[in-house]
RNA sequence: GGGCGCAUAGCUCAGCGGUAGAGCGCCGCCCUUACAAGGCGGAUGUCGGCGGUUCGAAACCGUCUGCGCCCACCA
């Protein structure tokens, strides 16, 4: 159980490290954080700035969204990238939005309707637009607030609506553009068709699921002259104008271009010979319903038969007769049950699994149907799009998607963009009376006259967000924002929208501006699953609310965990458990900084030149160079996983708690040597503060303001690794004052001794690295100076020194006996190992050099443990 | 039906040719005056199976098994 009797959460005034509780409360700091960051104006980025410009613009969230784990995810790299960039000196934008999504809006604000049992038609289109508009006034900007809990550090000056204004222009603009150049067209096809939405959709908005359906086979026909067809859509018979079976199926040559009755009809349909049938499936004939599956429009179109369409809208049987108004999955027992009267049924339903699309947004099954709607002719700029990705001008991240990216573009359909919705960019296409067809542009107007209307259809949602990364900054008007943030540096976002979005955006950027495309990294992100990889969701209740789990433990610690398990393009698992850990991480910076606060840690003044610093001094400041160089490197590569990771490490391990013990002795010591640790400690910790800030922006800023009096860190110098602070001679020698204390701890804890009981101890350091750190050690190791009938009982050996301590009592022998010898054996086991490397020829003729020195230094040092232990076991007293 | 990816400590994952790692969990000791949301020490793995390449393989190649994802108009 947490112990929380000793919290102190206290109010915070920022001006006295003496006023800081011992525990970091985030809720009381975050939101004035974020209000004074928006007020200042951080995030406002200037268009007539010298910087250079770094520009991400931000996956639109749906205006039905409320923020959840996957948003907050990749809002914390999006937010991590921009605030780094920033204080690296880039004209940094982030720009927010939001997507009226189609589809997706317009089924939210009918369920609302339906609430007071009310259709949009009851509306009318334009009361209906109307209504969504209000309702998007109302709700739609729920998110955004969210973005603010969560530290987004967005510009919300540019903020954009793919609805608004400027962005229909663009639409038009480009609709208009693509129409003009022929690759905007309007065609009669078979499409996935929506009986719930009322639309067509395209392939993309479809998802195949494997589902047990029943294959049934019908005799059509009679005697010799009958055949037999598997269907698993029985109901489609009705609408069936021909049989076709394959040209070289000798079992059915007899047939061909002759006509077979229709079951349950009182037509005569003809049997027709195409390659597409396979002789080897099922019975080698195939039922053709041209109007109700688009292989069978293909055979349809060869052989010039006609389209029956047997449906409407709905789903519903459209043929006069007993099935008139049933349903499709209805009519499809029915139609079954009628042709086993009549005994048609040869063999009985077997089961099949098939392929069975449905719609993504309401799951409904999805029908094909013939229709006439408007495509984008695809090809010519999916080229472009696979081109600049293959020349290099676009970098996908991890490399490994490319693959996925490019069998997308290579292979892509047409794009049917044309919807039977009223929510959306209008078609801006209109009709005359003696079948005119007139795209007009945004500057135009639209022809007056009787008998001219306009298309009644809007445009896919993709269509609009496809523009995103320029239209938001003006296009088609040559804006300064424009000409200053386009291209943008960075897209991330999740690989599951790479197609619905990324090659969108490929395609229209690299046609709309010239060929230069609107990105030049793709950053793919992997879905946040739960703590056991398990995909999180409504419906099983595993769904979490990121601002839950923010008003408990502080958006950093919400941040921090998703950026720690951000490996690039895999999927994010996250639990409670390891949130709680992320915020023990930020406590942790909170109680180190104020213990500098409360030890008159600085940051005035010139860093003391490596001469005027302890080793402990250097080596830390030679790790905290080793770690920006290291945090850089990793944030190019997107790799936000290593870099939380190294940060934690480095600032837990390293700073908090070796540096922060070793420079005890010297901070309490006075002197000219605590002011140079107080410089040094107020360096580390600024620098650290720094480096951490774009993943846990709230912890760092209340602390780096109360600790350097600085204005903000959002506005402060990314920091910068210095090679001269480099220090290998330092690093060794405190690793060597590390292992000491080490050793001595694991023999107290070996000797079930309480960490805390202080030994007298003779130290025997001479000669050794350790010289100049016995105070420290001591301290660390609670080892004092021997007094009076000081009688050593033992004697370690470490790091060439020697320490002979008293352990007031009888040591346990045995226990050490045991311990020792399990070291040396295991001293010995790597000798030989080493020895055993050595020895081999081959091994000495093919290792590279490192290697083989590598090989030497690890015999050498087990050479040296087993010295050590041997002298251990021999200074042991005898039992 | 095609394509891709993954199998490493109890859980979630790094490592991707030179001595098996992290976080959480676990065991033991400790309220050592920044922090018990903490400190110190410790245990834990024939790196999915089988072959091969190599002086050396968790890593490279082949194969098998078990998962996962994407794409897809064979009724």
């Amino acid at each position: 159980m947490t112990d929380t009797t000793n919290q102190r959460p206290g109010t915070f005034d920022g001006d006295n490290a003496a006023t800081l509780p011992t525990t970091y409360a985030p809720a009381e700091v975050e939101g004035v954080l974020y209000q004074r960051w928006e007020e200042r104006g951080y995030f406002t980025a200037d268009a007539k700035s010298d910087k250079p410009a770094y520009t991400i613009v931000i996956p639109p969230p749906n205006v039905t969204g409320a923020l959840h784990l996957g948003h907050a995810f990749q809002h914390t790299l999006m937010d991590a990238l921009t605030r780094r960039k920033r204080m690296q000196g880039f004209e940094a934008l982030w720009l927010p939005g939001m997507d009226h999504a189609g589809i997706a809006t317009q089924n939210k604000v009918e369920q609302q309707l339906a609430e007071s049992g009310l259709s949009r038609h009851d509306l009318g289109r334009e009361a209906f637009v109307e209504k969504v508009w209000e309702w998007k006034e109302n709700y739609g900007g729920k998110i955004l607030g969210q973005m603010r809990r969560l530290g987004d550090g967005v510009d919300w000056s540019r903020e954009r609506f793919t609805m608004d204004e400027g962005l229909s222009k663009a639409v038009q603009t480009i609709f208009k553009k693509l129409f003009d150049d022929g690759l905007i067209y309007r065609a009669e096809r078979i499409i996935n068709w929506c009986p719930r939405c009322l639309t067509a959709l395209s392939d993309i908005e479809v998802e195949h699921e494997d589902e047990a359906g029943e294959l049934v086979s019908i005799r059509y026909g009679d005697g010799a002259d009958s055949i037999v067809v598997a269907t698993t859509r029985a109901e489609t018979l009705l609408g069936d104008t021909a049989v076709a079976v394959h040209p070289d199926d000798e079992r059915y040559a007899h047939l061909v271009g002759r006509t077979i009755k229709l079951p349950l009809t009182d037509r005569e349909i003809p049997v027709v010979a195409d390659t597409h049938v396979d002789p080897e499936f099922g019975t080698g004939a195939v039922k053709v319903t041209p109007a109700h599956d688009p292989n069978d429009f293909a055979i349809g179109q060869r052989h010039n038969l006609p389209n029956l369409a047997v449906m409407d809208e709905r789903g519903a049987i459209t043929v006069h007769g007993p099935f008139l108004g049933l349903d499709r999955l209805d009519a499809r027992a029915a139609v079954v049950g009628a042709l086993r009267e009549q005994g048609r049924i040869v063999a009985e339903k077997r089961p099949y699994t098939h392929a069975v699309g449905h719609c993504s947004r309401c799951h409904t099954i999805v029908e094909p149907r013939l229709s006439l709607q408007w495509w984008v002719k695809v090809e010519p700029l999916a080229q472009a799009a696979g081109d600049a990705v293959r020349d290099g001008r676009v970098d996908i991240h991890p490399k490994e998607l490319e693959r996925r990216y490019f069998d997308w573009v290579d292979n892509m359909y047409d794009w049917c963009i044309s919807r039977q919705l009223w929510w959306g960019h209008r078609i801006p296409v209109w009709y005359g009376p003696e079948g005119q067809v007139v795209c007009v542009g945004p500057d135009e107007q639209p022809p007056a006259g009787e008998g001219w209307h306009q298309d009644p259809d809007v445009l896919d949602t993709w269509f609009s967000s496809g523009l995103w990364p320029f239209s938001t900054l003006g296009w088609p008007e040559q804006t300064p924002d424009l000409e200053k943030f386009y291209a943008t540096d960075v897209l991330l976002t999740g690989h599951d929208i790479i197609f619905f979005w990324v090659a969108r955006m490929m395609m229209f950027g690299l046609y709309a501006m010239d060929g230069q495309a609107p990105f030049r990294t793709v950053a793919l992100t992997g879905l946040v699953r739960d703590q056991f990889g398990k995909k999180m969701s409504k419906s099983s209740g595993t769904a979490v609310d990121p601002l839950d789990w923010m008003d408990q433990y502080g958006a950093d610690a919400v941040r921090f965990t998703l950026a720690r398990g951000a490996n690039p393009g895999a999927d994010v698992p996250i639990g409670e458990d390891w949130v709680q850990g992320s915020r023990n991480f930020c406590n942790k910076i909170w109680n180190a900084t104020r213990f500098a606060l409360m030890n008159g840690a600085t940051v005035e003044g010139p860093l003391p030149a490596p001469e005027q610093l302890t080793a402990v001094d250097r080596w830390i400041l030679s790790r905290l160079n080793a770690t920006i160089t290291e945090v850089d490197a990793l944030y190019e590569d997107y790799e936000f996983a290593k870099v939380s990771d190294v940060l934690y490490h480095f600032a837990w391990d390293e700073v908090f708690d070796w540096y922060v013990e070793l420079s005890k002795t010297t901070l309490f010591a006075g002197g000219p040597q605590a002011d140079a640790a107080r410089r040094v400690l107020g360096e580390v910790l600024d620098k650290t503060l720094r480096l951490l800030h774009p993943i846990v922006p709230f912890v760092t800023e209340t602390l780096w303001t109360t600790l350097t009096g600085g204005e903000s860190l959002v506005i402060t110098e990314w920091p910068v690794a210095q090679a001269d602070r480099r220090d290998p001679a330092a690093e060794a020698e405190v690793a060597a004052v590390q292992q000491a204390v080490t050793e001595v701890r694991r023999f107290r804890s070996d000797q079930k001794l309480n960490p805390g009981q202080r030994l007298p101890a003779r130290l025997d350091l001479a000669g050794t690295v350790l010289t100049a750190h016995e105070p420290a050690i001591r301290s660390m190791a609670r080892l004092t100076e021997p007094e009076e009938g000081f009688a050593a009982t033992a004697s370690l050996p470490v790091a060439g020194a020697t320490f002979a301590i008293d352990l007031s009592g009888t040591i346990d022998v045995p226990a050490e006996r045991k311990r020792l010898a399990k070291d040396l054996a295991a001293a010995e086991k790597e000798r030989d190992q080493a020895l055993a490397k050595l020895g081999n020829e081959a091994f000495l003729a093919k290792a590279p050099d490192n290697v083989v020195d590598k090989i030497k230094a690890r015999q050498a040092a087990a050479e040296a443990d087993i010295t050590r232990i041997t002298a251990q076991l021999a200074a042991l007293p005898q039992a």
